[in-house]
DNA sequence: AGCACGCCGACT
DNA sequence: GTCGGCGTGCTC
């Protein structure tokens, strides 16, 4: 049997398959090949009877990850998102299947004979062996340990003596970190409202892609729980997708409390072994729903009967590197195969989502009723721009000032929010003018307080703190936009003895990090919490009763066309986060741009009011979801490089809007960002319609593989995030 | 991605 | 003379 393979190398010169001989095997199979000197894994994807290929190697069969399913799901990927067959393949198996090792491998663990004690385990040693004594203090301190670890620290005839001695148990394990725990279920009875009610009923009993837009408590995923329910009771499976930020130990305790040890949770937070393992119990049939960001959309399920995103308009669905997708319409694709339901959950659906659902294309549920009496919080809208002619010149208003006095008063929390998307504090000088700049990426440095020098927030780069321009030379150089430094310090001036957390993408490199801060301010070690739009999502602080916005139209002046998009899911968001439980919640948006519709619908919550205005501005101004913008992004180390390349992709582009029309051209021009890493960055941007979206695609991506950057790469986007 | 092949500059 | 730089091309 000759095998169509694809080997595991991630290139665009061994995307195609290459044939190898084998036993009989299905497709999907995980193979060992030899592909030129080396050996690497593969999978098959084909199979014929002969080649045209003389002097075959042959292929090892291992196992089958592969199912039909996604391998129709992998062309989809291919030429929708224009990806190499192995970076879809590499979504749908665990980094473990990608060893040569056998996954199932497991390693001798050695711990300590528990029945009897450590000095009696030390007399049986006998006081001469000093090594095996050493290493068996070693293995009682530490609970047991790999074998092989052991042998490294020790050498293996004092282990050899330990294990022939018996005072050490011996026992195959897999390198889990972390045992897994069953709990037990607990059957909460809730009684359904009767519009949480009819959206079940209408989801299971429904078919093709369903908009359950409901306001913040409103109980979500109470209607999710049912549909996975209901699904389960017919014998199929479920998958379930939040923002990975969302993914709290909370909420996985919700779903495991509910479902039991049915539910496998894919999160960042899996080591390679554990997410090998809760993989396997999906492929194996014992895990029936899956709970977990984007990339659980390719878990291994069978017979799904809905797939639901939660917060559907959260851009971390979408990737922005790699294999760049967009997790929604694989949802869709992937629910188009299985014939199940697609949920889209939304307080604030994404512009186009809503667009569709308003054609009738996706059915539309609404839940506008919280289940608590409690109304959400009040919002009050502060002009700034009064606020600097009557003489207040700090970030805090009047008003802001006065309901924090009263929170603190009241031993009640705080939540302060700083609006910088694509900003950052830079430093200005006051009196040329001049900003202090990264040498490799042509961004403004941010000055960090605490360790008092300028960072570049891009590539990490780091520099002296300035105390005298170095382009005028005078000392009038100051930090220009505010950072959560700058609240917490300010906050400090009017209250001293306030004791303020800090979050924001400096103080949480790493997500325990982020974690320790959110539950040492639910355990109120701090009354107030400063942060950028990452404190927007997630927990629920019960005694927060005031939410700051400090700068709540800064991303409007971020030329983005959904800046008034994100803006009123900011504060939507923001907004939940106040009054929660029973007293009751306040917020005050400070802005300088009070008349702005967003502000407008955003205070009175009035999401549909707001998308119809804003809708007829995209259909207006040609941007999406009527027209798709696509961005051919070119960086080379050599700027002459990628200035031919970029002549080149534009006069393609030329020539292609002669052919086919349809496509508003927007420009090729140095990225925003000229450098970055030391790469020299263009982009040629445009604007294609729905019509002719099909036909201009593959086009681009073929004018983008002709005129690769020698010394660099090149990359198409579309409606890409953001175009730094 | 590796690795070999191959063609020009600096060196014991 | 040779050692070694890395541009180009191939891997079933």
């Amino acid at each position: 049997m000759i095998l169509e393979v694809i080997v595991d190398l991630s290139n665009s010169e061994v995307d195609r398959t290459f044939d190898y001989v084998g036993e009989d095997m299905p497709i999907g199979s995980r193979v060992s090949v030899e592909f030129g000197k080396k050996r690497l894994i593969g999978f098959v994807i084909g199979k014929k009877e002969t080649s045209d290929y003389d002097r075959l190697k042959e292929a090892k069969y291992l196992d089958t990850p592969i199912s039909s399913e996604q391998l129709e799901l992998m062309y989809y990927l291919r030429q929708s998102y224009h990806l190499r067959y192995i970076d879809v393949l590499r979504l749908f198996v665990p980094a473990k299947l990608r060893e040569e090792r056998d996954p199932e491998f497991t390693r001798k663990y050695l711990s300590i004979d528990g029945s009897r004690s450590l000095s009696e385990l030390c007399d049986v040693v006998g006081g001469r062996a000093l090594k095996q004594l050493e290493a068996l203090k070693y293995i009682a301190a530490n609970g047991g340990q790999f074998l092989n670890v052991l042998i490294a620290k020790f050498g293996v005839s004092a282990i050899n003596g330990l294990r022939e001695k018996e005072v050490v148990i011996e026992s195959s394990v897999h390198e889990r970190s972390t045992p897994m725990r069953t709990l037990d279920k607990k059957d909460k009875e809730v009684t359904l409202t009767s519009a949480q009610a009819d959206a079940v009923k209408r989801i299971t009993g429904g078919q093709g892609v369903f908009l359950l837009h409901g306001v913040t408590g409103s109980g979500k995923t109470e209607v999710y729980e049912r549909v996975i329910e209901d699904m389960l009771s017919k014998g199929k499976t479920a998958v379930m997708l939040v923002p990975e930020i969302s993914l709290t130990p909370q909420m996985l305790g919700l779903f495991r409390a509910r479902f039991g040890d049915k539910v496998a949770i894919l999160h960042s937070g899996l080591n390679s072994a554990e997410r090998y393992d809760e993989w396997k119990r999906v492929r194996d049939g014992e895990a029936k729903i899956v709970i977990g960001a984007r990339s659980a959309i390719f878990a291994p399920l069978e017979n799904i009967g809905a797939i639901i995103i939660d917060e559907e308009h959260d851009t971390s669905y979408l990737s922005e590197s790699n294999p760049r997708y967009d997790t929604k319409s694989v949802a869709k694709y992937r629910a188009h195969l299985n014939g199940a339901v697609l949920v889209l959950g939304s307080a604030t659906p994404d512009i186009e989502t809503y667009l569709n659902a308003s054609r009738g294309e996706y059915g539309l549920i609404t839940l506008s009723e919280r289940i608590s009496k409690h109304k959400l919080p009040e919002m009050e809208i502060v002009d700034m721009v009064q606020e600097f002619r009557s003489g207040n010149s700090s970030i805090f208003s009047v008003a802001l000032l006065d309901a924090i006095r009263d929170a603190l008063a009241r031993n009640e929390q705080i939540m302060l929010f700083l609006n910088r998307r694509g900003f950052a504090s830079f430093i200005r000088c006051k009196e040329c003018g001049y900003v202090a700049k990264c040498d490799d990426c042509d961004v403004s440095l941010t000055y960090h307080k605490e360790d008092n020098e300028l960072k570049c927030h891009y590539c990490g780069k780091r520099y002296h703190a300035l105390t005298k321009c170095p382009s005028c030379g005078s000392d009038r150089i100051k930090q220009g936009r505010i950072g959560t430094e700058k609240v917490v310090e300010e906050l400090k001036g009017f209250f001293p003895n306030v004791r303020a957390l800090r979050m924001d993408n400096d103080t949480t490199a790493r997500r325990d990090s982020y974690l320790k801060i959110l539950s040492s301010f639910g355990n109120h070690e701090a009354d107030v919490l400063v942060g950028t739009q990452m404190i927007a999502k997630g927990h629920d602080f019960s005694n927060v009763t005031l939410v700051g916005i400090l700068e709540a139209d800064a991303a409007l002046y971020f030329s983005d066309y959904r800046s008034s998009e994100r803006t009123f899911q900011l504060i939507t968001q923001v907004a939940g986060r106040a009054g929660r439980a029973e007293k009751a919640g306040r917020v005050i948006l400070q802005t300088y741009a009070p008349r702005h519709y967003v502000f407008r619908f955003g205070k009175d919550y009035d999401y549909t009011g707001f998308w119809k205005k804003e809708i007829n501005t995209r259909l207006v101004t040609k941007f999406p979801p009527y027209t798709k913008i696509v961005r051919v992004l070119l960086n080379s180390t050599e700027e002459q490089d990628v200035v031919d390349c970029t002549r080149n992709v534009y006069r393609a582009m030329q020539s292609l809007e002669k052919e086919c029309g349809k496509f508003v051209y927007l420009g090729a021009a140095k990225s925003p960002v000229t450098r970055m890493n030391g790469l020299v960055r263009y982009q040629v941007l445009m604007r294609i319609s729905p019509e002719s979206f099909g036909e201009v695609m593959p086009r681009i991506y073929g004018a983008a593989d002709d005129n690769r950057p020698k010394k660099g790469s090149i990359f198409v986007e579309i409606n890409p995030q953001s175009l730094i």
